[in-house]
Order: C-alpha cells, then structure tokens, then sequence
DNA sequence: CAAATAATGTTGGAAGTCGGTCAAAATATA
DNA sequence: TATATTTTGACCGACTTCCAACATTATTTG
C-alpha cells in the first residue's frame, strides 16, 4: 500500500515539478506557436544551455512530442499521427489509383469522400480540379486539402470529433449523410476481398456505410496491399453500383467474384 | 494581339514546364509527405546541387510556400496561414484571458467554442481540462486542439468549409446550431465597444450570432488590442446575458456603457 | 546529514550549413 | 545561328550544430 503512495508522490514530484518536465511543456509550447523552433533560439528563451536544450528535444522526439531537425525541432503535425505514417506507404501505387478516379468523375457535380490514406490521395488530385465540384467529407485533412482550391465547394459534415482519427462520426453524422445524394461516394478501405470491402474502425466504418448508401454509385479506392486482409466490419457487398480502383490485378478467384456481382473493376497503371 | 499569345506562350514554357518550377513543385510534393526535409536529402533525391536546393528554397519560402529551417525546410501549416499569423500576437494577455475564462467554467457541462486567435487560447487551456465536457465548434483547428483530452467531447458543427479560414459556416452550421441550448457560447470578437461586440467576416458573424442565440450566457474573450476598432457586423448588443474578459480595464466611457446595460465585465490579470 | 543519483554546464573537435563569387551549361531571344 | 539571359554547379571561408567526455550542481534516498 505504501508503496503505492509512494510511487504517486514520486510521479507527482518528479514528473509534474520538475524543472526538466517544465522546461520542456514551455519547449512544446513554444512550438504551439511557432511551427519550428532552433536550439539556440530555446536555449536563450529558456535560460539554459544548447546542450540542454538538445538533450530536451532528444527526449520528446523519442515520445513523439515533436520532431528533431537539423538545428532545432519541428511540431508534429497535429493532426492524425497515424495518418501522417500511412501516407508514405505506397505513394506510387496510391498516385496512380488517385488520378484514375478523378478522371472517373467527369461530369460529376457532386460526391461523398471518406476518409483515409489513399482517399486523402484522392483529395489531393482533386485539389487540382479546374471546374466547380462540390465534396462532402467528415475528414479535417480532407477538407483544408482541398480547401485551397477555390471552385471546391466543401461541405463539412457534424459529428463527434473521433480522437486521434481527425475525422468526425457518429449518430449525427450518420443522420446527416442519409439527408443528402450524390451520384458518386468514394471510399478507402482497410481490406478488399471476395465478399467486400471492409473497415477496421466501427464508427469510421459506419460513415463509409452511409455514404455508400447515400450515393448512387461507390469507388472503392484500395491498393493491393489491403487485399486478403480481414477487418472487422464489412460496409459494402460487391455489386452492379460499385467500382473498385486498384494498382494491380487481383488473383483469379478476387477477380471473378467482383466481375460476376456485377461491379466494375479498374487497374490503374 | 500577338503580344498576349507571346506571354501566353512564355507562361506556359517557362512557369509550368521549366526544370526549376517542376523541381520546385517536387519539393513541396515531398513536404506534403514528410513534415520537414534536409537540404541534402533534396538534393540527393532531385539529383541537384544543394546549392540549387538552397536557392529554390529561398524562393519557396519568399513565396510563402514552405518554411526555410537552418538544414532545410519545414511545411507551412497547412491550416489557416493566417491565423498562425495572428496567434503569435498579444500571447501574454491572451493566455491571461484564456485561464480566467476556464475558471468561470464552473459546473458548465457543455458550451460553444467560436473561432479566433482568443479562442484558440480559450481551447489550449481548456484542453488540459480534468473532467468530462461537451464543446460544440466550427473550427477544425480548435476540434484538434480539444481532441488531445479524451475527457472532451467535441462535437463539430456541419457547414460550407470558409476557404482560408479554417472554418465551417453558412446555412447549415447556423440551422444546426439553433437546435442545440448550452448555458455557455464563448466568442471572440474583431472589435469590442461601447454598444457591443463586431465581427470583421459576415459568415463568421453569423455563426457567433447564432452561438450566442443558443446559449444562456455569453462571454466575449477578447485583448484590450480589439477596443475602438470597429468590424462589419455586430453580433451582440451588451446585456444582462453577457460576460466580457479582457486583460486590462477599460475607458470610464465603455465601462460605463458595458456595466449600464447589465453586462458583466472581468479583468484577468 | 551523507551518499547516490540525476540533471546541467563546459569544452573541443568533427561535421554540416550558409552565402558569396565565379565559371559552365542550358535556355531564350534576335 | 549567334548573342544575351537565366539557371546551375563548384569552391571557399565563416559560422553553426552536433556529439562525447568530463566537471559541476541539484535532487533524491537512506
């Protein structure tokens, strides 16, 4: 029992008192404001030598909290940690699979974009559209993406900001999404197969749903690495209304199943 | 007429097709998938001299386009350029005005959030919050912000995405809005005077307006920097409903106007 | 209080970066 | 095609950063 408190008092003291834990919540403030900040220039501001403060960074670069640069550090994005590492996998693959879908969508006013990886791919090749389009998202990253092109309408939708995810979900943004239609939704996936596509986070798998059954008609966008895989909740059958963008071709069992539901299957290359 | 298809002509070979303006296109290409980069990374993976590197980076950064480090660059934030700007201003009584705002939160379960330099204060210090609340907000960067706590429920409002902005707003965000009640709107303001609170951008104003129309309470969160200006379009009239936080006391003439018409008035210090 | 431990400052050499200048190469212009 | 302009590469001195080892100081523990 005791030594229970006396771990608590140690964490107390040591961890939230410190000189050193202090300085470094000023270094993450600091960084709060100002995107990058360099050794000598925190060194001056915090009244301690270069190498502390070096020996500062080396300590929260290691927890994430920021990161190390040459000279100094950088915030990490603040946004969907997770995100920010799946985007360097599969860039070629993903690229090729985000310009075949936007030139699936001539004459398309309208459409639902999820979330994810190779959807925020897709965001990014849209952002170089040149004519009025009009995107509904529940993604933060999506949406400042293709923000900066102004003849892109974005429509945010309402929900319960889910941690860590940066996107939106919920009840309310289910509601939302079955008050609108659009001829095309496009969705991620964290696994195709025989059956479907699947998603790994329920409440993100229960937006993609919703869009799927919002739209008339699904672009799947998913590279071969997500194939064979198992997530935990199926949010879309193969069937005459969907059309699957992908890098390579499937095996023949995969191949035949999609093409005798009826859905389409596009291999960008 | 000749002369406009020669500019013409020399936009196209030499702004989009030179070496220098693909490689600087590359450049930012690599920024959008790594948080920062080495001028000697670029170099190597662009196969230049780091001397050209650095001179393309110099550009870039002239240009806005990303953040020149000491060794490198960093992107620039991706959300609200301007905003960023703002937020480095008046820190101290800003933060001086975000803490005594929080400590009013007293027994508040849930509350609007509008958007602003003040109020992402407001959302920095409410973040370290340790008990459960509900903050309803426009603003992807205050949604993010609140999301570190999990303690926070952060529902986020639908809407057209305010281009530049870093917000959602229009008829969508003001109808949803109207169907919620909290006792508390915390709002920022462009400009704070004798009759009440102004706001520079309509779209924004609205929202606030209707924040503020949804909630038992007001407090007004703004720095004595915002005094004697006078925005667009005023969101709110002082009365009995309305708390406003400043750093420093203000002139006898608004005082008195302020504590006449009902109003509350608290100085952080 | 004394010993042990952790945190911080100092120093010096190795390595990296910067910016200016100049020459070479690529590109545009006539 | 020849000339002018722009772009790029190479070099060098000045400056900055980094890292490791060691000395010093603060903090915790017994």
């Amino acid at each position: 029992m005791s030594g229970y408190f006396k771990i608590d008092k140690e964490f107390i003291l040591t961890k939230l008192h410190s000189r050193k834990t202090r300085r470094q919540a000023r270094i993450l403030d600091a960084l709060q404001l100002n995107p990058a900040k360099r050794v000598a220039e925190l060194a001056l501001e915090l009244e301690v030598s270069a190498e502390t403060v070096r020996r500062d960074l080396t300590e929260l670069d290691a927890l994430g909290q920021l990161q190390r640069t040459y000279g100094g550090a950088i915030r990490t994005a603040q946004f969907e940690p997770g995100l920010c590492e799946r985007l360097k996998l599969h860039i070629a693959a993903r690229e090729k699979i985000a310009k075949r879908t936007v030139e699936l969508l001539d004459g398309v006013g309208s459409l639902f974009l999820g979330g994810g990886a190779t959807t925020f791919h897709v965001a990014r090749v849209l952002s170089t559209i040149d004519r009025p389009i009009t995107v509904l998202t529940a993604s933060f990253g999506i949406a400042t993406e293709l923000a900066h092109n102004a003849q892109i309408e974005v429509i945010f939708l309402p929900g319960r900001v889910e941690h860590g995810e940066g996107m939106v979900c919920g009840p309310e943004t289910l509601q939302y999404i079955s008050k609108y239609r659009t001829p095309i939704a496009i969705i991620g996936a964290s696994s195709i197969g025989r059956t479907g596509v699947s998603e790994a986070l329920l409440s993100a798998a229960q937006v993609y749903e919703s869009m799927i059954a919002s739209a008339g008609h699904s672009l799947v966008v998913a590279d071969t690495s997500k194939l064979a895989k198992c997530a935990l909740r199926l949010i879309l059958h193969w069937n005459e209304n969907t059309t699957l963008i992908t890098n390579r071709p499937l095996d023949d069992t995969t191949t035949t199943a999609i093409v005798k539901s009826g859905a389409s299957l596009q291999i960008a290359s």
